[in-house]
DNA sequence: ATGGCGGGTCTAACCCGA
């Protein structure tokens, strides 16, 4: 089984590369993130041409997340509240974030973590808020999905080796240590990251920003991740990020990464 | 570098991302 995180950057402005990309890479489920459209206007004929079921979970120009699967989904979740409750989830779902399914017992998280803004901010505040409620939510999951994989932009470099330059980063959003500490809560409740298992080099990048050459000099940060619970982990064959899409005209900031189970 | 690019939409002296 082969799954795919993608933060698009808009689904209708990237679709040729999306369904270039599902053409040359027939994955079982593609997670996106940020499709930034009502469900209405979402694109579903391309996909459910090319084989892919849409489960899409959008708002009006920002957020957004989406699956794009080739076999029915079961038990698809859109946002937090139907493990988490109305108290909980009703306000933190205005920011569509979260949609989940299971394919083959395989139960599938999409994320797409708030960015933060910048240290000390309301969105700061935000975000590390929003890490504690999803720990919450994933906590409930695991009790009844062991096989559970929880991927998508998670905007936190969790080590000094997922960015380019280091330097500063403790002032810098997505890799402060109150991020770092709130997803370290997160992955303690026994989940890690697929990547690492099989790549330990530095200069590992999932988005690299659209100033400053950053790609061409591969000035860029790994925040794009694969999660697994440990039956997941252990049988994991491989996880690899693609940076052909980020090379052609008009790209998403970032690459897909594609973990097979 | 409180913003270089590139999405969005209230097409701007706009907002937001990462």
């Amino acid at each position: 089984m082969k799954i795919a995180t993608w933060n698009v950057n808009s689904i209708r402005s990237r679709l040729e590369h999306v369904t270039g990309w599902l053409g040359q890479n027939p994955v079982d489920v593609l997670c996106l993130q940020e499709t930034k459209v009502v469900d209405a206007d979402f694109p579903r004929s391309p996909f459910i041409e090319l084989g892919y079921q849409p489960y899409i979970y959008g708002q009006k120009s920002y957020n957004g997340v989406a699956l794009l699967s080739r076999a029915p989904l079961d038990a698809v979740r859109m946002g937090f509240t139907p493990i988490a409750g109305e108290a909980i989830g009703a306000a933190f779902d205005e920011q569509k974030r979260v949609i989940t399914g299971i394919l083959d017992g395989v139960c599938i998280v999409n994320l797409y973590v708030p960015n933060g803004s910048s240290l000390g901010s309301d969105k700061y505040l935000y975000k590390l808020s929003w890490l504690t409620v999803l720990r919450n939510y994933l906590k409930t999951l695991l009790e009844n999905h062991p096989k559970l994989l929880v991927c998508g932009d998670f905007n936190i470099a969790l080590e000094d080796r997922d960015i380019h330059d280091p330097t500063g980063r403790e002032r810098q959003v997505m890799a402060t240590d109150a991020e770092r500490t709130a997803l370290s809560a997160v992955l303690d409740l026994g989940l890690a990251d697929a990547f690492r298992k099989f790549n330990q080099e530095d200069g590992q990048f999932s988005w690299w920003d659209y100033r400053a050459a950053a790609f061409r000099r591969n000035l860029g940060w790994r925040i794009d991740h694969h999660y697994l619970s440990p039956a997941l982990y252990a049988a994991a064959k491989s996880c690899a990020i693609d940076k052909t899409p980020r090379t052609l005209e008009k790209p998403s900031d970032h690459a897909p990464v594609v973990v097979e189970l």
